[in-house]
DNA sequence: GGTGGTTGATCGAACGCTCGCTCAGTTCCC
DNA sequence: GGGAACTGAGCGAGCGTTCGATCAACCACC
């Protein structure tokens, strides 16, 4: 017996992972059009391509969903982030492109990040507490890279300020995609991050005469 | 027939209105704490002080009540807001305390401007609209305040960011609600409203070189 | 002052419906 | 032919909403 294949006692881990991604995908389209309150589980089993029995084969209740679609958008956008960011970078450039790549993946998943920002809150217990901590691990990166260039001279900025600029960042991030009927028709997302990006600069005191934050072009590779 | 009580047709007007602001109070509470979707109708009764029987003789749907809060809030804080803002000042103090006020009444007015930011978009159709054009309507009175200091000569800012600033004071004052359990665990009104004005002060050209934005205290007339 | 009638405010059982979820049965594929 | 994958009718709970019953206040009339 070489390879006989053991009858596993738990269903296929690659099925369950391949249908929890089909529900995921649905429920995200659907949570970011009518909230996962206006959503019930038979429209997303109809939109996952399943019948509501099927659906729940692979999920425990309807807060299950909630919870797959919080945890995997937010690896995706970090996932996403993180390749964006050019490694070759330092310094300053690397802090513009960080935030400058935090806003082009907010924008590529505009749906995602708002069911995470939005629809989060409906979690309960333990789940909605793991997804904040995820959310806030987002601004800690953040902090890192500016308490990076302030270590390396390259900026100043008062100790009670780093954390505010951050969350400005990331709310403006959120912005981008919650009130999008106002902001998103008089800018693109090029222009409103580089606005926003100017704004968040004006409070550093930049040491680094040298460093000019580019305007915005289509230099990064594909999506 | 001096004083003859005309029996009223319509029932007393009076009354409807204090039984839908007593509505309007426990429903904000209810809202703020569950949501729209995830409060019944029969909690708004109970919380009101009435049965659901009763409910229905002030209010014709469940929406009506999201409606009847979202108006009244925006009100609330609208009038507050202008009741806050001294007359007497011109300029930049002006804008100043404009901003100020617009946070101080954010803080105050909590548990309704999370409510009118978070679950309006459960409304439908005219509805939201209504409410929209009333949210866009805040922005404006920054807008007007910050042209006004332009055209007096006393700052200078982009065309194009003018809109965007009116715009990250919104934001700001919903952050402050939207995710206070972090962020006023990091910082009082007064210093969070201290640090964001001195962050959009610091993207205007600012021509009047005795302006000084002085520190918070508690002058204002009390809450 | 007592009485019967009218009115408007309030109540809560009950209705019809939809929800999240289950499970006995079917289909499909090795 | 056997087990994994799938189905959808059906369950009970809970939802928004309705409506006939109840109650207190008031008025006209004797």
């Amino acid at each position: 017996m070489k390879k006989k294949k053991v009858p596993s006692l738990v269903k296929d881990e690659r099925l369950i992972k391949t249908r929890r991604e089909q529900i995921v995908k649905a429920a995200v389209e659907l949570f970011n059009r009518k909230g996962y309150h206006g959503t019930t589980t038979r429209e997303v089993a109809q939109a996952s391509g399943f019948s509501i029995g099927t659906l729940y084969e692979y999920i425990g209740s309807k807060e299950d969903i909630l919870y797959l679609v919080c945890d995997a958008v937010y690896d995706e956008v970090v996932e996403k982030w993180e390749r964006l960011v050019d490694k070759n970078l330092v310094g300053l450039e690397r802090l513009h492109q960080v935030i400058q790549s935090y806003f082009r993946v907010v924008d590529d998943l505009q749906d995602e990040v708002l069911v995470m920002y939005q629809e989060s809150k409906a979690l309960s217990g333990e789940a909605l507490n793991y997804v904040l901590q995820k959310e806030l691990s987002m601004k800690v990166m953040f902090e890192k890279e500016i308490r990076s260039c302030i270590e390396k001279g390259l900026i100043t900025i008062d100790e009670e300020e780093i954390s505010l600029a951050c969350h400005n960042i990331l709310v403006a991030g959120h912005m981008w995609t919650f009130r999008r009927w106002i902001i998103q028709k008089e800018y693109d997302i090029e222009a409103y991050c580089d606005l926003q990006i100017a704004q968040l600069f004006r409070g550093f005191q930049i040491k680094d005469h040298s460093f000019q934050p580019a305007r915005s072009n289509i230099n990064s590779e594909g999506r």
